[in-house]
DNA sequence: CATGAATGAGTTTTCATTCAT
DNA sequence: TATGAATGAAAACTCATTCAT
């Protein structure tokens, strides 16, 4: 009678549950830090059950990094808004991601930290960051129109995506508060900081 | 002939070996994926013997931690220009941090790496972060001149102290080239981001 | 219409599916380095149906110990010649165990590596070697006229046993192939070996 | 002032001492029915001890293995008498085999049981079984001369080293007693085997 | 002072067995 | 009856720390 996607505790549910556990602790103590019957205890399953799902602890973090990062990319690129002007692009990015982050924090935390980490492994270092590719060609485009400052692309983006992260940061270490306003004066700020 | 103790590359050159060896390997592997007898090794020294400058594992990574944060905060506010104008401030800070950072590439990414980490203790939690606090004192006065944008400051430092660390973890990850024109831009971006 | 009870594939199929991929795997990697799942997945059954065939991991080795003992058993001592001479008495023994051996290579080869095995159970350690206790009575008939050596029976039968278990060894590792030739040639090494 | 090699706790009794628990253990429950911390404990070391002398449990084995190997090959081979009769041959081959056996009864028992199996490494599969190698020789040259049977000489090998075996395997459970009248017995039997 | 061999607690991982389906 | 997902106890192995030298 249930349709089988509507069960909570259809396939999957208990690999959600590990991912959703891993998360939080990487997040918290890092992968190394991180044991794996600490993961299962805290997932509800049984320290072996890990296993079933996951060959090792590190396809384990492989596999939350390229879900987390699938994910910021589809919500920020999907329907793109390819053709708008170079302001209302830096809108839409903008936030979206923060859009993401707010829904997602502990995922977003996660990506920060494991970035170019040892244990991940090729398929992991290879999802292209699609949000970067985006963004280079936009900035391009816009510096070719003189819209945006002249001079190495990747620098306006490393400033931009910058001082998005330092945003989330503070918020995370409550130095400020994500709200509406904060979220649109940091976007202002970043445009000003990049128009030509 | 000279006192043990006045002589600085026999007192501490084994303990300064030791530092640098563990912020190599705790860049390299993070705190938990390196193991003292690696540090050892990379240092040219018995396991046995970092104990005798450092109780535990936890305690070097906080010297290392705190010598960092120390030094840094050093650099960039010592004989600091306090009076002068807000333009010139950011020009300082940034010049300043920027010339440290290139001089200690490995101390930045550590204390951007192990930031907030669970095995820092008190003590390195404790050192207010100084470039905060002086920043946060000349954004409040020079948003009270109409200098600045309006709002809460601590957006403004967020977005300056987070594009100066994009564009430092862009250049470790070879996607931009730090040149003098580089910094020099991205600081004009960053001072057109937040004045008024 | 059959009685399942009398049908041989249908009701002991996959008792002996999983006896013959036991008897295989214990072979190539020995009773501790054999992982159940492995069992029952090349026997092409659930894992947990070994448990209602077989009380136990133990249960199973013994089973098969027991099964290939007494199958070499009834093969060699049935309708066994029991008057004919001691050069005709070793003759059928050799012949017959040849036999076996080269129609269950494997299964004698489970019987070599699993002699007195910590996990044989009081079971299998209590089939009475009928080979050893039917030989010992021969060779203590024929040295009592004078047909054989004297001495202790057990020597000339530990002779003749490790004699023939040695040209089987040779064979599993390609130094000897098991001709009719090479079998008539050991066998009569092994009735020049004893007797008188 | 003690010389260090007639140290009793000199550089390698550890080592000795694993090496000695392990064979035992192998020995009584098979390789993968033995674990490390067993082996510890036998030999009177912490299991990280272990791990200090050998790679790992399958270095362990392939050392136990090469070392047995090489030492019953150097007693029998040692000053071979190279020139004597075939009949003399055989003694001293024998003679020696069992001198060793009997002063190294557990190795002998190792050597079997471990005889190709999986966890052996290329080196020890690799040590060419010398005692072969030699025995080879001479009934190649004794049959050549008319005084062993004709036919594969592997046979004639394998046939003399399957009785040794057989015969050591009878001491070992208890069915014949080792005196010197059963080797020589034993002996006598082999040489009536293969003589032509 | 400096060392590095030694250790046992803790890590990742495997596997015999159970049980809901 | 047959299954295979789930499990926890136990395996191999690592490593922070100690201490005899």
């Amino acid at each position: 009678m249930t349709p089988p996607t509507s069960n909570p505790t259809a396939t999957g549910a208990k690999r959600e549950a590990i991912l959703d556990a891993a998360l939080e602790l990487f997040v918290e103590r890092g992968f190394h830090g991180t044991a794996v019957p600490a993961v299962a205890d805290r997932a509800g399953v049984g320290a072996g059950t890990i296993y079933r799902y996951f060959a090792s602890k590190e396809a384990l973090v492989n596999a939350l990094y390229q879900q987390a990062k699938g994910a910021i990319s589809e919500h920020v690129l999907d329907d793109f808004p390819t053709d708008a002007a170079p302001r209302e692009l830096l809108n839409v990015m903008w936030t979206r991601m923060a859009q993401w982050v707010i829904a997602n924090p502990r995922a977003f935390a996660f990506l920060e930290l494991h970035h170019h980490a040892s244990y991940l492994d090729e398929d992991s270092r290879a999802i292209e960051d699609r949000l970067f590719g985006f963004a280079r060609m936009f900035v391009v485009q816009a510096q070719g129109a003189r819209i945006l400052k002249s001079g190495q692309p990747e620098v306006l983006i490393a400033i931009v995506f910058g001082a998005f992260v330092g945003l989330m940061r503070a918020s995370w270490e409550g130095r400020v508060e994500l709200t509406p306003e904060t979220l649109r004066d940091g976007e202002q700020c970043c445009w000003e900081a990049i128009r030509a």
